[in-house]
DNA sequence: GCCGTTTTCGGCCCGACTGTTTTCAGTCG
């Protein structure tokens, strides 16, 4: 928790830094610090202590005052003295699209505009409009990023944006023809929340390119465009659901793979190559890697790397988070591929809340190449989801081993997603757990209790030694529901002394291991089993979403227990069982 | 504020689009 409050002060610092005017270069070091802050997985306390918050490169001495003042104090001065230069609801406005630190500074100072209600309303007197510097285009584009703060809610799940970016590839290929289309940004990283979906147009200069970006922009599906030039459209979509922010860009042909490298991103990430492109005397920028005037790599993405003396990276891992030195040294992570997946190991059937019954489940894996799957209905305190009794999961035992004779091409895992009880216990006897192939271990409740108890409840349940795997750990839903306050480092060494798998939880609104606690489990030697929690046939689609997921943090194949054949699944949760 | 196989001081990534301007600042990614 600390890290999030951190990250959000150091944020807000410079936010008022940046409204108050002061250097752009300090205040891009607070961002920085607040983004590292809100990246690593590990308590900033237990780093502090340990004296590894100190050799984190971006976080220096003055940053590090700072984040040991906060744990001591829970406060940092500097922090309230800013607070104290400008009215409250001010970094408040920087959320507006269209309005910088100089707009609000503007707004502030002649026009006593203090919050988002207050500028609304100076924008219908007219007064913004009067503002040297601003106008009337400028005022109507400030009162549209208002309604759309308003309308939207913020990052949108990354199912909800390969959506909106399937409506608009799918219209460019029929305005493009066979010109190259292409996913980039947060997108093609498959990060977790999507802010705006990027799509490159490859192959079109000129006039070409222009006409393309119009015929975007004036599209049936656009709601508001936000510009239109020559080479970059950028509009909010609808997608039926939901307003949508995309970008469209039109590239030559020869700078597609610099286009692509460029928005697919991270902004970090980038800035990374550039600094290293610099120090090589050479410039990066979209439309290829040049030395002087002449460009020496810019047509596939993977040239440019090579050419900055990097291996290639994998859009997954572009989040400046290590990437880039083992890029250099050679010590990249072969990344597990959707491929590599030989069956699903958490799916729930009509006899819980699912959708289908066994034999359906059976054919959609099978369509799927799988070898196995493994049926985890909810166990009998998962009450609204038609939780089984321990007769009715008997039941069902019998029920598998007898479909598991005439099914061919596939086995069928007995399992149970078992409800963690509150007191750490299971929801069904060991008994009953012992008759099981496969238990995944999950909380559905009392997930707002305070730390202590969430994790103890945690750590407890994997000391069963039916249990493979907790599921869905830290019980998140993106956009909904906050994470349970678990001390992820106990977790992740408990799983790893007590031979537990951690589930990375594919549906997209879960993704829950998330990335960076996936990195961190794999760095314990924990094993990650990936499923989707599907509650139809269709849910065993949605396996890409965890594979990327498992990627981001840096899963090779070997990290994967769902990777490997039916009988070494068996054999490596039998470790655990015959201690 | 951070950082150093050019540097402990003096740099710090790069370009498109918009709107308000007579040549460019602000914002965004």
């Amino acid at each position: 928790m600390t890290n999030k409050i951190l990250r959000a002060i150091f944020d807000q610092m410079a936010d008022i830094m940046e409204i108050l005017g002061e250097d752009r270069f300090r205040i891009n070091s607070y961002r920085k610090v607040a983004r590292i802050i809100g990246d690593i997985p590990t308590d900033v306390e237990n780093l502090l202590a340990e004296g590894r918050l100190a050799k984190m490169p971006g976080i220096g001495k003055s940053s590090l005052a700072k984040i040991e003042e906060f744990v001591k104090t829970g406060e940092i001065a500097v922090h309230r003295e800013l607070l104290g230069k400008i009215p409250p609801g001010l970094p408040e406005l920087l959320t507006i699209g269209g309005v910088g630190p100089k707009g609000v500074k503007a707004v502030y100072d002649q026009l006593n505009v203090t919050s988002i209600a207050e500028l609304k309303a100076a924008i219908e007197t007219g007064a913004v409009a009067g503002l040297a510097g601003f106008g009337d285009k400028k005022a109507a584009a400030i009162a549209r990023g208002i309604a759309f703060l308003e309308k939207s809610t913020g990052r949108i799940r990354i199912d909800q944006a390969f959506e909106a970016a399937e409506i608009v590839r799918g219209f460019l290929r029929d305005v493009c023809g066979m010109l190259r289309i292409r996913t980039a940004g947060s997108l093609r990283r498959w990060a977790e929340t999507i802010g705006d979906v990027d799509i490159l147009v490859g192959g079109v200069g000129g006039e070409a390119a222009g006409g393309i970006i119009q015929a975007f922009t004036n599209a049936g599906f656009v709601r508001d465009v936000l510009a239109s030039g020559p080479t970059k459209g950028s509009a909010i979509i609808d997608t039926g659901t939901i307003g949508v922010h995309v970008d469209v860009r039109a590239v030559p042909e020869e700078s597609f793979g610099a286009a692509a490298q460029y928005f697919t991103g991270s902004k970090e990430h980038n800035v990374r190559l550039r600094e290293i492109a610099v120090k090589a005397k050479l410039k990066l920028n979209e439309y290829g890697l040049f030395k002087g005037k002449e460009m020496i790599a810019g047509v596939v993405e993977e040239e440019i790397y090579h050419k900055l003396g990097l291996d290639y990276v994998d859009p997954l891992l572009r989040e400046d988070s290590g990437e880039v030195r083992a890029a250099r040294e050679n010590c990249l992570p072969e990344l597990i591929q959707l491929g590599d997946i030989r069956g699903d190991l958490h799916l729930h059937t009509i006899a819980s809340d699912g959708d289908c019954d066994i034999p359906e489940l059976v054919e959609a894996a099978r369509a799927l190449g799988y070898e196995y799957i493994c049926i985890t209905d909810h166990s009998k305190s998962s009450a609204i989801a038609n939780g089984l009794s321990a007769r009715r999961l008997a039941q069902q035992i019998r029920q598998i081993r007898k479909l598991n004779e005439t099914v061919k091409g596939m086995t069928i895992f007995t399992g149970c997603e078992v409800d963690i009880l509150a007191n750490g216990k299971m929801d069904f006897e060991d008994e009953l757990l012992a008759e099981l192939d496969f238990v995944i271990a999950s909380a559905h409740s009392g997930m707002a209790s305070p730390r202590e108890k969430v994790t103890t409840r945690t750590l407890k349940a994997m000391d069963n030694p039916y249990v493979t795997c907790i599921g869905h750990p830290t019980g998140r839903l993106i956009g909904q529901r906050e994470a349970m306050d678990l001390d992820m480092e106990a977790v992740i060494e408990h799983a790893a002394q007590t031979h537990t798998a951690l589930e990375v939880n594919a549906n997209p609104w879960r993704l829950d291991l998330k990335d960076t606690h996936g990195r961190m489990a794999i760095e314990a030697g924990v094993k990650l089993v990936i499923g989707t929690d599907a509650h139809s046939s269709d849910g065993l689609g949605l396996m890409g979403f965890g594979v990327a997921t498992a990627g981001r943090g840096w899963a090779t194949k070997t990290d994967v227990l769902n990777t490997l054949s039916a009988a070494k699944v068996k054999s490596w949760i039998n470790i655990k069982r015959t201690g």
